[in-house]
DNA sequence: TAAGATTTACCAACCGGTAAGTAAAACACG
DNA sequence: CGTGTTTTACTTACCGGTTGGTAAATCTTA
């Protein structure tokens, strides 16, 4: 792992515990072992660094979430295994869910964030459009609002502390959108 | 409104938009219209006015929730109107559910606040319990797990942008638990 | 004039960011 | 190959501004 990238490792594991705003570039320098000024090297500034952690994190897990159901099966199965990798990766990337799920909020909200904001729109309107798919192919209930269970589907990220509740609520959001 | 509840009204609003670490005590104190020492004349700290902004933010939104349904009615109605009553705040209450919103991720995973995920987690319960009286007055599928169903609920917070979204969360969610 | 309310003035620590320099690796070329 | 030159990777030392917080002085009003 080359410098460059022990920064960003730091970085991501600095902004999922303690947010933006909660962590200075100084703190994000001594966990990558390297000096402040060193990031400034590799870095423009504190917001590109953060800005480049983010959309790593979310090409993440759009890629994890549709790589595995690019193959053949119905939309029934294709939206399930969706689900289940959904789970998979809150269970098995945790730093990379934390990141986006503590700092959702601001990068929605705040102006300086607005191309963050349009690339998480991009990531929820791929969602609606595996929904809207599994409309048309008979596997979702026809008045579904497609955007509205992606939200829903999203926001369940947070909430992954007590293992095992995580999947009942997916599974509940599997019995509102998905026949029988 | 007195200065104290001036303070407080525009620490609320500054957390709000800008979460706790990206706003000053100052600029607090400039909304408010008052020197920054006084803040610290009426709160001990920023933690404590924090503290206190949230705890606050959480009775009103259970307040609001749980006092509308206190009247009789079967379940099915007791619930209905509590997630009407979820959507009206959301819709009338901004700033204070973008606050709860905006800081939930840190108040339930950083050790500082380890007394307001508490009372954040007393809040889940109590919807986790109506779910489950609701199972048993036989209005929601009885393999719903209610603390699933609390999480799926309160996670809709965010996602109050687009006018139409939330109702259609909230009514895919009633789909998922609700019988009928 | 006593007590509470508010302001002024200040502090040490920290913030994001930069300038200047250094050692070593890579390159150019006779 | 050898040697001068440029580039890369990294450190040290610093800057102006901001941070949360405090002590003491001043204002207000009963």
């Amino acid at each position: 792992m080359d410098t460059r990238e022990k920064i960003l490792s730091a970085a991501v594991r600095a902004f999922a515990e303690k947010g933006f705003n909660g962590v200075s570039v100084d703190e994000i320098a001594k966990r990558a072992g390297v000096k402040k000024a060193l990031i400034y090297y590799y870095f423009p500034s504190k917001d590109e660094l953060f800005r480049e952690v983010w959309e790593k994190s979310l090409d993440e897990l759009e890629n994890h979430l549709f790589s595995e159901i690019e193959g053949e099966g119905s939309y029934m199965k294709k939206i399930k295994g969706f689900l289940k990798a959904y789970i998979d990766f809150v269970t098995n990337r945790k730093v990379i869910s934390e990141v986006i799920n503590k700092e959702r909020a601001s990068v929605m909200s705040e102006d300086k964030w607005s191309n963050l904001k349009e690339r998480y729109e991009g990531f929820l309107g791929r969602i609606a459009q595996l929904i809207d798919e599994g409309k048309r192919y008979n596997a979702v209930y026809d008045d579904i609002d497609p955007l509205a269970a992606a939200n829903l589907i999203s926001g369940s990220f947070g909430h992954s502390e007590k293992p095992g509740v995580l999947e009942k609520m997916i599974s509940l959001i599997m019995r509102g959108i998905l026949k029988k």
